[in-house]
DNA sequence: CGTATGACGTGCA
DNA sequence: GTGCACGCCATAC
């Protein structure tokens, strides 16, 4: 796995429970606040279960995709948020 | 090695 | 406020 990878996964495991961050928060936490894009496509890529990746949204608020484990991730965020 | 793609972001119409 | 186009970095083909 490339530091690169690597060190998004640490930004997004980093994520406080019941809160998000944007991409482009992660890419700015891990010293590439250009790669916003390139942390989407990590994280596209790299489906990790030790990683709440379903936390890192857009940074407008919406969630943006997050496809590979649930699909539910409106429903897993909304449970974190409110508990 | 070069081209195309993607869970994005910002700017302009 | 919404929609479209351009730009960005890393990875996949």
């Amino acid at each position: 796995m490339s530091e690169f990878a690597k060190k998004v996964l640490t930004a997004a495991k980093r994520i406080p429970r019941g809160q998000t961050r944007s991409y482009k928060e992660v890419a700015v936490a891990i010293g590439q606040s250009r790669a916003y894009r390139a942390v989407a496509s990590v994280l596209a890529k790299n489906i990790d279960k030790t990683v709440p990746c379903h936390r890192v949204i857009k940074s407008d608020g919406s969630l943006g995709g997050y496809n590979g484990l649930r699909g539910e991730k409106e429903e897993l965020l909304r449970r974190e948020k409110i508990s």
